[in-house]
DNA sequence: CGCCATGTTGATTTCTATCAAATTGAGTGG
DNA sequence: CCACTCAATTTGATAGAAATCAACATGGCG
C-alpha cells in the first residue's frame, strides 16, 4: 500500500491525483528548509524524512520523523518553519501548495481530514513535550522505540519485535533532547539489561513488558 | 474585546452565539481532565487556564497556558487527553462539543478557521519542543517571559515592560521542564544581572535587548 | 498573631553533557 | 582479498547544570 503515488487509499485525496508529482530524493537530500517559503506539500511514499528546527548556534531539535503514509505540510502556513531532509532514500508525492490549498477549500471533507490530521499531530506534539520536559534518558528511549514499533506495525500491517532504526544515533539524540553519547550508552545499557538486543540498523525487543513499564513510568 | 461571551469578533463564530454558555470558574477549578471524555469546547474570556499532562508517578508537564481569546478543544478529539484547570478565576464561553462539531461541519469557513488555529498551535508546540529539548534554564525563562509579554500585548493592544505572571513558580517550572528551585534561582539571577526586576505577580523587563539575545541564542 | 502556602536560598548529589580516545564497519582502491 | 580511510558508534574520564534534599523567609489571611 502507498507504494504508488496516486493510490492514496483515502477517498478525500482521490480528486487530487491529477495534481500530484512523484519525486525521489536520495538520502540526505533537503526537501525544504526553515528559510525558504514552502511551495509544496508532500506525502511520503517510501523512506524516512526527518523534520527539525535549528537554533542560530547550530543546536538541532528534530520535531518528528515522517514515515511512509505521513503527510508533510500542515504547519507550513505559519512563518514558523522547519527543515525536512531525507534520512534514507525517499519517494514522495508532491503537490503544489497553492493547488492543494484551493482543492482543500473546495472540498470540506478534505478540510475536515486535514483538521483531524492537524489535531492528531498536535496530540503527538504534546506527548513529545511530556517526554522532553519530564522524562529521563531511559524513559525517552523506551518510549521512542515502542512508538516507532507501533508506527512500523501500522504501516506494514504486522507487528515485529525487530524495530528498524533507519536514522542514526545523532538523529535519535536530537529527537529526544539528548546527546549522541547518552543515546549510545543508554541503548547499550538496555541491551546489557536484556531489554533489547542491538542489531544492524535497529533493535530487537526482548522484554516488551519491562520496556512498556519504563516507557509509561 | 472578548469581554462579552457572545462577541467573539470573528465572523466565523457569529452563527455560534446561540449555542454558547458563559461559565465562571474560581481559581483552581478543573475545567476537564485527562480521563473523562470532554463534552465541551471553550473560549477563554477572562483569566488564565493551564493545560497539562500528568505521568502516573505525578510528574506534570504543562503544555500551555490559555489566555483570554484562546480556544480550548482542538486536540480533544483524540484519546490523548490533557487536563485543564483555572490558574486564576476564569470566565469561558462553553459550547457543546457535539453542537460545535455539527456547526463546523456545516460551515467550511469555520472548519478552515479551526484548521488554521490547529496548525498555529502545532507550530507553537514545535517551538516548545526546541525549548524543552535544546535550551538551558536561562534561555527557557527568557523565551517564556518574552513570549508571554507578546501575548499580553496582543490581548491588551498595548505592550508593556511589566509582564504579569498569574501562574506560580511551580507552574512555570512544569511548563519549562525545570524544577521550582531552578526557576526561582534563575529568575533571581536574571534580576541580579539587571535583565529584569521581580515584582509582585510578575516581572519588569529592564534589558529587553539582552533578554531577546538570550531567548533566541 | 500565628498559620500555611509559596518562594527563596544553601548544600549536596545525580544525571547528562562534554571532552577525549578507541572501536567498528562500510566503502575504496591497490 | 586486503589495507586503508572516513564516518558512525562506543567507551572512558571528567565537568557541569540542574535536581534533590533541607532550611529558612515571606506574605496573605483567618
Amino acid at each position: 500500500m502507498l507504494s504508488v503515488c496516486g493510490s492514496l487509499e483515502d477517498e478525500a485525496f482521490v480528486g487530487l491525483q491529477k495534481l500530484n508529482h512523484p519525486v525521489n530524493f536520495p538520502a540526505r537530500a533537503v526537501l525544504f528548509n526553515q528559510e525558504t517559503p514552502v511551495r509544496h506539500v508532500f506525502t511520503v511514499v517510501h523512506g524516512v524524512v526527518r523534520l527539525y528546527k535549528l537554533l542560530p548556534d547550530g543546536r538541532r531539535q528534530i520535531v518528528g520523523f515522517a514515515l511512509p503514509g505521513d503527510f508533510l505540510g500542515l504547519a507550513l502556513a505559519d512563518g514558523y518553519g522547519f527543515c525536512a531532509d531525507a534520512v534514507t532514500a525517499v519517494t514522495v508525492c508532491r503537490f503544489s501548495r497553492d493547488h492543494f490549498g484551493d482543492y482543500a477549500d473546495q472540498h470540506p471533507q478534505m478540510l475536515r481530514r486535514l483538521h483531524d490530521m492537524a489535531t492528531h499531530e498536535l496530540a503527538l506534539a504534546q506527548q513529545q513535550m511530556v517526554l522532553l520536559g519530564r522524562r529521563d534518558a531511559e524513559e525517552k528511549l523506551a518510549s521512542f522505540l515502542l512508538g516507532l514499533q507501533k508506527r512500523w506495525a501500522r504501516i506494514s500491517g504486522k507487528s515485529s519485535v525487530t524495530i528498524d532504526l533507519p536514522m542514526g544515533r545523532q538523529d535519535i539524540a536530537d529527537f529526544l533532547g539528548l546527546t549522541i553519547e547518552t543515546v549510545s550508552r543508554t541503548l547499550n545499557r538496555m541491551a546489557r539489561d536484556k531489554l533489547i538486543v542491538i542489531v544492524p540498523d535497529g533493535v530487537r525487543v526482548m522484554d516488551a513488558a519491562r520496556l512498556e513499564a519504563i516507557a509509561s513510568a
